[in-house]
Formats: C-alpha cells, sequence, structure tokens
DNA sequence: TCAAAATGACAAGTATAATGTCAAAATGAA
DNA sequence: TTCATTTTGACATTATACTTGTCATTTTGA
C-alpha cells in the first residue's frame, strides 16, 4: 500500500509537470516570449548575468541547445550581451530593463499564482510534499545512474 | 515561504519525472522493450485487453501516436491482434504469453524498486504527499484552462 | 610553450508528441 | 433502409525539446 501510493506520487508528476507548464506557457500569451526564453531570463534574473556555458550548468542541459535559446532571448531585446573580461569569445549576456521589467512581472504574476494554488493547504503539509518528493528523486537518480 | 516550499515542489516535478524515466528506461535494457512499447504493454496489462482508441483514451494522448506505438508493439510480438466483435477496422489487441510474462516481470522489478525508494519514508509521509500533489495538480490544471 | 579545454556556430539525429487528411467501415437517426 | 455522421487505421507534415557530433577559434594551464 505504501509502495502503491509511492508509485502514484511518482507518476503524478508527469500531469504536475505538464499542467505547471501550461500554466506558465498561458502567462506568457501576448509578452512575445516562448517558455525557453522565459527559461533564460529567469536564470538571469535569479542568479544574474552569466554566459551561455553557465546558463546550461544551471539548467542541466546542452550548451548547444541553450545557445539556440539564448541566441533567440538575444534576438527579442530582452537580453544583451556585454563584454566579457574573462573570456573574449564568451559574452556575458545580462536582461535590459525591459527584459528585467517583463519577466519581474511574470514572477510576479506567477508568485500571485502560487499563493492561490496553496490557499488550501497547510504550510507544514506542503513542507512535508517537498521532503518526501526530494528525497524520492534523489533516491531514483542514485537507482538510475547505478543501472546505465 | 509556504508559497516558494509550493514554487520548488511544483518545479520538482521535471526531475522527478526524469528520475523516474530513467529507471524505466534501465530496467528495460535487454528486453528489447522501449519505453512506449512498455507503456503499451502496461496498459494492457493492468486494464485488460483493448482498441488502440482505448489505449489512448488511457494515456490521454492522440490515437494517431497511439497507433505507431502499438504498430511497433505488435511487431516485437510481445502483444497481438484478435477479432474485435464489436468493429472490423479496429482489432484488440492483447498480450502474448511472452507479452504477459515480460511484462509482468518489469512491474514486479519496478514494485521491488518502489519498495527500496520507499525504505525510508513512511506511510503517512508518502500519502500525504500525495494528496498535497494531487491537489495541487488540479489546481493547476483548473488554472491553465481557464486562462487558455 | 604547447597540449588540452572551452566556446560559438552549425548540422544531423532522436523522442514524443500534435495536427491534418484520406478512405473504408461502422453507427445512428429519420 | 438510407444516409449523414463518426470511428478507425494509415500516412504525411509539423513542432518541441532536446542530444550528439564536428569545426575553427580562443583560452587555459601545466
Amino acid at each position: 500500500m505504501k509502495t502503491e501510493k509511492l508509485h502514484r506520487l511518482i507518476w503524478m508528476s508527469r500531469p504536475l509537470m505538464q499542467a505547471a507548464e501550461a500554466c506558465v506557457e498561458a502567462g506568457l500569451k501576448g509578452t512575445g516570449l516562448t517558455v525557453r526564453m522565459r527559461a533564460v531570463l529567469e536564470i538571469l534574473h535569479r542568479y544574474g548575468e552569466q554566459t551561455v556555458p553557465d546558463i546550461a550548468a544551471r539548467l542541466e542541459i546542452k550548451r548547444q541547445y541553450v545557445q539556440i535559446m539564448c541566441n533567440e532571448t538575444l534576438a527579442s531585446g530582452f537580453v544583451e550581451q556585454r563584454a566579457n573580461p574573462r573570456h573574449k569569445r564568451s559574452p556575458i549576456l545580462a536582461l535590459t530593463g525591459r527584459g528585467l521589467d517583463l519577466i519581474e512581472k511574470i514572477i510576479s504574476r506567477e508568485l500571485k499564482l502560487m499563493e492561490e494554488v496553496g490557499e488550501n493547504l497547510s504550510n507544514e503539509d506542503i513542507s512535508k510534499a517537498l521532503d518526501v518528493v526530494l528525497a524520492v528523486t534523489d533516491s531514483l537518480k542514485k537507482r538510475a545512474g547505478e543501472k546505465i
């Protein structure tokens, strides 16, 4: 029974993710941003200006794809290149004024959504759920790594 | 703070899903099955023999793609077609003996993994976590639907 | 100094779908 | 029974979100 619930919890990750992504996508309508452009803006907002390989490391996806995401984002004008004193070939990406305004608006809208979603849930329950999910993810990661 | 934890919980869905899928994939090595073929076998095992459109409805993905999945699975010999008295054009798919053996072996292996992963977690915690995740998913689904 | 690593750019491939269309078959209402 | 509608399999196209591989340049670090 414990096992069965754990199984259900784990496989709820897909519908949960899909629902969350649908919400993000819905919140992007009219902004001119795509989901992946938003991801770039969010990283720059949360962790500060940085290079493409830095962003790739944060997102844990290959730099070649992040390069594409970042090039698109650059083209949008919400992000700009700045000279990188540490590496001539790898400019630093930074939010422009418009980019900062936009991502802050988007994030605050998303946080408001979080508040609404959490309305009927206690802090304690959310906290416990997060702990469980973290532990399960960690455990699965280890076991997948072993087997492959 | 509650909001922030909820945010983290929601976005753990991606790494959780990826870790779970990696485990499933690792467990399929040497069986000749792909992840999507396994999905077909699992549905047939859990809900019994049924047609392609039925499977598509269960998986909540378009029948055209499920058709491809099923055709692959048919080619593998783990599933076979049976005449459908209710619809001449739409045969019923059923597990073959080999298919049944294989999916049962895979499921039992995966359940054992569930037990290991749940070792250090209480029934109650898992139960609560599942409730929270179900509630959050439901809430997000509603809100995404409204906005789009 | 020089081999190794990092980076941007580009090409190709893979997995997981959605969408559109067609023809044959099945269904259901008049 | 008929006939419009729906269902189904098959096939084609497109999209998204990646990975992998390669190349030339640049940077680094021993």
